[in-house]
DNA sequence: CGCCGTATGCTTACGATGTACGGCGAGTCT
DNA sequence: AGACTCGCCGTACATCGTAAGCATACGGCG
C-alpha cells in the first residue's frame, strides 16, 4: 500500500517545514496549504499539530532563536559582547523573514531552547561587571539596536543593502532639491555600504559607551532588586 | 440627487484613511474594503490611486515618516541627538505597526516628506563633527538602535512592554530550569521595565560612544567620498 | 482473537482577502 | 452632437485560515 504506517507528523517537523520553505520562498509562502503539502499531507491535518497559524509562527521564531550559534568566550568582556552580537546578526540573517514575525506581537515561549540566547547575553553582560539592574538595561540596547540595524538591512527603509534598492534611494536622493544638501553628502557612503562594517560602527558605540559606564561603577554586583508587584 | 458631484477622492485621502485604520483597528483590519468603506467608495475605486495594496501600504510609511517633528536645537549635540531620537521614537510609538512595515521590504520612497527626517538626523551628525562617513555609519547606528528598541518594545520577543505579557514571561522565567539564573536573577529589572528609562539608556551608551570618536577626531568635515560607480 | 477509545488524517464548506475585467455615467474637447 | 477620458461600481476568481464531520489506524482492554 501507499499509506503505509508512514513518519508520525510532529510539531517539530511541521515547524521545520515552515521554516524552510519561509526561508526559500518567503514568509508570504508560508500557507497552511503550502506547509502541509510540504510535508506531504492536508492542510486540515497540521492542527493537530499546532494550535493555528499564529501558534505556527511563534513556532518558527522558537526554532530560529534556538539555533543560536554560541560563541567561544575570552578574557575580554569587550570581544565577547561584540562575538554575541555577531553571532546574532548572523542568525537574524540567515533567515531574514523572522524579523518581520518578531515585529508582530509573539505569543509566550513554549521552549526552553529559545531562551538560552538571552541567558547567554545576561550572563555575558554580568560577567562585565553590569549590575543587574544595568544587564538588563544593556540588554535591551544591545537586543535593540542588532534587531533593528537587521531590519534596516532587511527592510531598507532609510539605507538598506541589496545594490538595486540603495541604488534607486541614491539616484532619488540626487534628485532632491538642494535644501537637502546632507543627505546629497551622505548618500555616497549610503551607497558604498559594507553593512559589516556599519555593523561594527555601530556596536563600537555601544560598547565604548558600556565601557565607561563599567569603568565608572566597577564589579557592582546585583543589588536589591525592585518590588515586582 | 445623494450623488452629487463629491469631493473627488486622493491619494492622500485613501492613505489618510488607511492609516487612521491601522492606528485604530490594527494592521489586519487594513483591507481593500474596509478602506474603501472608510472613504465612503467600493474596494476597486481605491486602484485608481494607489496601484495596489503594496503601495497604500508604501503610502502609510511615507504618511507616517512625513508627520516627524522636528525638535528645536541647542548647542550641545549631544542633547540635539537625543530630542531628534526621543522625536523618532514618539512618532514609532505613535503608529505601533508601522513597524511592521518597516520591517518589510518597501518600495521606493515617492514623497519628499518623507526624507527630511533623514537630512534633519544627517545634518545634526555633522554639525556634532562627524565625517560624511561617519555620519552614515551613526545615522544607522542610531536608526537601527531606536527603530529596533520600539520593536521589541511593541513586539515584546525578549522583554516587552505591556504589563500582562512581561509578567507571563517572568512567571515563566521563574519556572525555568536552575542553569537560566542569570536570566533569573535579571527577570525583575525586565518586569520593572521602565521603558523611557531603558530607551534613555542605550541612547546615552551610543552618544557616549560618538562623544568619543568626535573627541579623537575633532571637527573633520567630509573628506572625498569614495567612487560610486 | 475481537472491541473500542483516541490519535491522526481527509473532505467539504464558509467567509474574507487582493485584484482582473468590463460596464456606466458625467465632464471635456473637437 | 459625438467621441473620449476619468472616476467609480459590480461581478468574478483564486487563495487564504479554519470550523465541522467523517474515515482510518493504533494501543490497551476483554
Amino acid at each position: 500500500m501507499a499509506t503505509r504506517t508512514r513518519e508520525p507528523l510532529t510539531r517539530e517537523r511541521v515547524i521545520e517545514a515552515a521554516l524552510r520553505v519561509m526561508d526559500d520562498e518567503g514568509l508570504e509562502a508560508v500557507s497552511m496549504r503550502r506547509i502541509a503539502r510540504e510535508v506531504g499531507v492536508e492542510a486540515m491535518s497540521l492542527y493537530h499539530h499546532v494550535e493555528d497559524k499564529e501558534d505556527l509562527l511563534d513556532g518558527i521564531c522558537e526554532r530560529v532563536m534556538a539555533d543560536f550559534e554560541f560563541p567561544e568566550q575570552g578574557d575580554d568582556w569587550a570581544e565577547n559582547c561584540r562575538r554575541g552580537a555577531r553571532s546574532w546578526r548572523r542568525l537574524l540573517k540567515k533567515h531574514p523573514n523572522v524579523m518581520r514575525l518578531f515585529a508582530e506581537e509573539r505569543g509566550p515561549i513554549r521552549s526552553v531552547d529559545s531562551m538560552r540566547p538571552t541567558e547567554f547575553a545576561l550572563r555575558l553582560l554580568r560577567s562585565a561587571g553590569l549590575s543587574d539592574r544595568d544587564a538588563a538595561q544593556a540588554f535591551h540596547a544591545f537586543g535593540g539596536y542588532i534587531q533593528g540595524f537587521v531590519m534596516m538591512e532587511n527592510g531598507s527603509i532609510a539605507g538598506g543593502a541589496d545594490p538595486e534598492h540603495a541604488k534607486a534611494h541614491a539616484a532619488l536622493a540626487a534628485a532632491l532639491p538642494e535644501e537637502f544638501d546632507a543627505l546629497q553628502a551622505v548618500a555616497p557612503y549610503f551607497l558604498e555600504c559594507d553593512t559589516d562594517e556599519q555593523f561594527e560602527f555601530g556596536l563600537d558605540l555601544l560598547i565604548r559607551g558600556l565601557g565607561a559606564k563599567v569603568g565608572a561603577s566597577p564589579g557592582a554586583g546585583g543589588q536589591e532588586p525592585p518590588r515586582t508587584g
